[in-house]
DNA sequence: GTCTGCTATTTGATATATCATATATAATAC
DNA sequence: GTATTATATATGATATATCAAATAGCAGAC
């Protein structure tokens, strides 16, 4: 007996906008209009006005004075403040996980990283995306600490839609899994600090490939 | 010409409904039934049924299976988990400000600190959790950084029902004021380090102060 | 030509109606 | 009596209708 389950329209509508975003489908200080999203995911306004409400409580939306709901435009300010939160929840995250680690945890590792290296030679920036996400993601949850993953989330949900452009750099492309590499041996190792190092470190680089491409201020 | 301001009825209830979190009047396990809310409030139920999803988004409500929405028990995991997060995150923010904090702001907390102080012998406990927020808020706010500043505050609101019992504890009356005068005393120093260390310590006292109070583990 | 004010249209905000599911209650079988 | 099923009620989920504010378009004044 299969469980069937129930998702809310509220929900999937979430989703849907959510990966929206993320690829970059919608543009920033384009309203998004409810009646048009709407229509277009075949569904009526109020499961998507209820997924816009809780994006908007999520920052990844945010309202004009206007009542319109747009996307914020992801500045080199915005980016650079969450950057030094992202190094502690992250490098806490993944000192925690260091003792919770099993070996099977680090081979599964280890395969990503193969599969994040076969990405950089195919181009493929979307697997790399999704791969990159796994990795970070696989070893936070082992933290064992829920609120500070939740937290995690979040933060990655805001900066998600930059990390599109992560691979156009030549440069990152090449060294992208560098510090993934120091951070696996690190956990295999069971050193927590360096493997905190090396996340931080990861984090910081990514940033700084990054930094530059984002628009310095807000357009007025 | 003093500007007239609106606020949808979405936002209104949420403040409604958050500050009945805060001071409790929402029993845990209890389910938030939609109707009764709107009936209460005396609007309709769409406004109070985005709240409840806002609510839920920030997790200061759960879904039940059910579909019931209901208040979660802080349980002592829970909060020893948010513990860390509010630590390393609230330590940031406190250094980040101790460079940006003009001579009247410190007046401005030695003024809190005289109050809070007061509330110690009238045991008026509404008005030291109003103060002891106060003083926290105008610290973090002077970190310059609005990203850490959105993530404290939704932590705050996760522990803030919790708070509730601050008071009754005799010791950590007669102490609740003794870390804030040192991150005072710090903060006027410049003394960056040391600031962080102090403000550390007071949440985690506070911390240690409620623990005792708090369920072991969540009802079945 | 620009500016002003009017009208129409768009779009967000709210209320209500309807549907589906879960819970409670009652009735029946045993 | 308990267990089981049927029915009624409560409640969440969704769609639609209505209202209000904002914007766009347009006509006339100058």
């Amino acid at each position: 007996m299969t469980k069937i389950e129930y998702q809310p329209l509220n929900d999937r509508a979430y989703q849907e906008i959510l990966t929206g975003l993320t690829n970059g489908i919608f543009a920033p200080m384009q309203p998004l209009v409810i009646r048009t999203l709407a229509e277009s995911y075949g569904i009526s306004a109020t499961p998507i006005r209820e997924a816009l409400q809780r994006l908007v409580a999520e920052r990844l939306l945010v309202v004009l004075p206007n009542r319109s709901i747009v996307v914020p435009q992801m500045t080199r300010e915005k980016f650079a403040q969450l950057l030094p939160v992202r190094v502690a929840l992250e490098g806490m995250a993944t000192e925690l996980a260091v003792p919770r680690l099993i070996p099977e945890d680090i081979a599964r590792l280890r395969g990503i990283l193969d599969r994040i290296a076969g990405t950089a030679k195919t181009f493929d920036a979307r697997a790399y995306l999704q791969l990159n996400r796994e990795f970070h993601f696989r070893i936070y949850e082992k933290s064992g600490n829920e609120e500070l993953l939740h937290v995690i989330q979040g933060l990655w949900l805001k900066v998600g839609p930059v990390f599109t452009g992560l691979f156009d750099s030549d440069h990152f492309r090449r060294h992208a899994n560098d510090e993934h590499v120091h951070i696996v041996d690190a956990l295999e190792r069971r050193d927590a600090a360096a493997a905190r190092a090396c996340m931080e470190r990861d984090l910081t680089l990514a940033a700084e490939a990054l930094m530059p491409r984002l628009q310095a201020r807000a357009a007025p």
